[in-house]
DNA sequence: GTCTATACAACGATAGAC
DNA sequence: GTCTATCGTTGTATAGAC
């Protein structure tokens, strides 16, 4: 997990640094010292704000108070409401796109890439927490474009499911009639970890438990022989 | 299906007119005929509009010029404009909380009883999408009590799982670590139903052709010995 | 690079004529 | 029961001092 961070850069300075060089043309402030600490003010608040109550209802007076930095201020790290909205949301299916390309690894046995996916992806979802949720509220707010391509993601990381269920069926490992509706079911849990924390902070329910739980679930959907017997040996 | 809707009474003009009653003591319109047709313009165009941009960036203005009401006129049906939201996911929680009390039939075997609750359930979502659509994605904007009561009816919901499924492990016919996990996996995947509409349009596949995937995918969760045979004979 | 001050458009809401 | 006209507030965004 703390290797997993690491080896994609999702936090602390340098990841923050990755996000401001994502976008320094749009910005004003050309001090990558004061604009990295700024930038990384500006978008934890908004998620504290808009995760709260919404990033429509949340103003840019709001944001000021929670940032410490002033209305004009504001202004030179972001072009207006909506391009820090559009900003948040490029960055996250930047680095989205970027793990599930690393995903891919057609050499494993079956069960092992659809482990590998289920795990990494809950995995970022733990780690950017607050981006995955923010995304999901509020992409209606964004430009249609963006929108489109937020599904076209979606459908990809789809896609990488039933590549991985396919391939083994043709090794007669699994047996699967509906193979997109499966990666749908899978890719909906998987999103409730953001979704639902509440329901599974409720029941204590650990991240670790809860990838088992959802492989093992599809394991038995797809009639794996070793289904049972893989809960104690994969960990 | 047709009946479903009849015996829920979910749809045309004696729906909008229960909707009508449930709140006639916070309108001023005290006239029946003529709130209850505007009172159906009027959330129909909210859900147009704050289904397609969301709740807090339509203006009221917007709702105006979709409803063909003025903007006064308006105030005669609602109190605020949060008042119609609130008012929006008080008729859908009266709703459900009706259904899933007629849903619980312990004399049921286990597995009829679950696809009960799931064939209920995806009706519902079914003929009242755009409500269920509307409270899933503007609930943070209702105040604490009304998120509590959401919250508390999703558990409810959880636990009509929960029950049938113990029912099922304590006459032998099923097998299951963890019925909490496996419930708040079937209430994600029935919640999909509306959540992305647009992925199930684009491969085709229909309502009975879901629900049919989510209690099948479920019984082989449960380690079920007629799950395979069942997707037959139940229909 | 950051602030204060301000522009001005759009918002929710109401009063009062009809 | 519905409208028009208008109130006061709050929103985003910018200009210009420091």
């Amino acid at each position: 997990m703390e290797a997993f961070k690491r080896a994609w850069t999702l936090e602390g300075e340098p990841f923050w640094s990755a996000v401001f060089f994502m976008h320094q043309d749009k910005m004003q402030v050309k001090n990558p010292k004061v604009a990295i600490f700024n930038l990384e003010k500006i978008i934890t608040a908004t998620f504290k704000l808009a995760n709260a109550k919404g990033f429509q209802a949340m103003s840019l007076r709001d944001l000021s108070r929670e940032t410490g930095i002033s209305m004009g201020g504001l202004y030179a790290y972001i072009g207006s409401k909506n391009d820090l909205a559009s900003v948040i949301e490029g960055v996250l299916r930047t680095y989205i796109d970027r793990v599930i390309g690393e995903l891919v690894d057609e050499d494993l046995d079956p069960v092992d890439r659809l482990q590998a996916i289920i795990c990494g992806e809950i995995f970022m979802i733990q780690i950017m927490n607050p981006w995955y949720y923010f995304c999901y509220m509020e992409l209606k707010g964004l430009d249609k474009e963006q929108q489109q391509q937020a599904m076209d993601l979606e459908l990809r990381f789809d896609s990488l499911l039933v590549d991985a269920i396919q391939s083994g069926i043709s090794k007669g490992q699994f047996v699967c009639e509906k193979p997109t509706l499966l990666a749908a079911s899978v890719t909906a849990q998987l999103q409730q970890w953001h979704l639902k924390h509440w329901k599974f902070k409720l029941h204590e329910v650990s991240m670790e438990e809860y990838a088992e739980h959802i492989l093992e679930s599809m394991l038995r959907c797809l009639q794996y022989e070793g289904a049972a017997r893989s809960i104690g040996r994969r960990k």
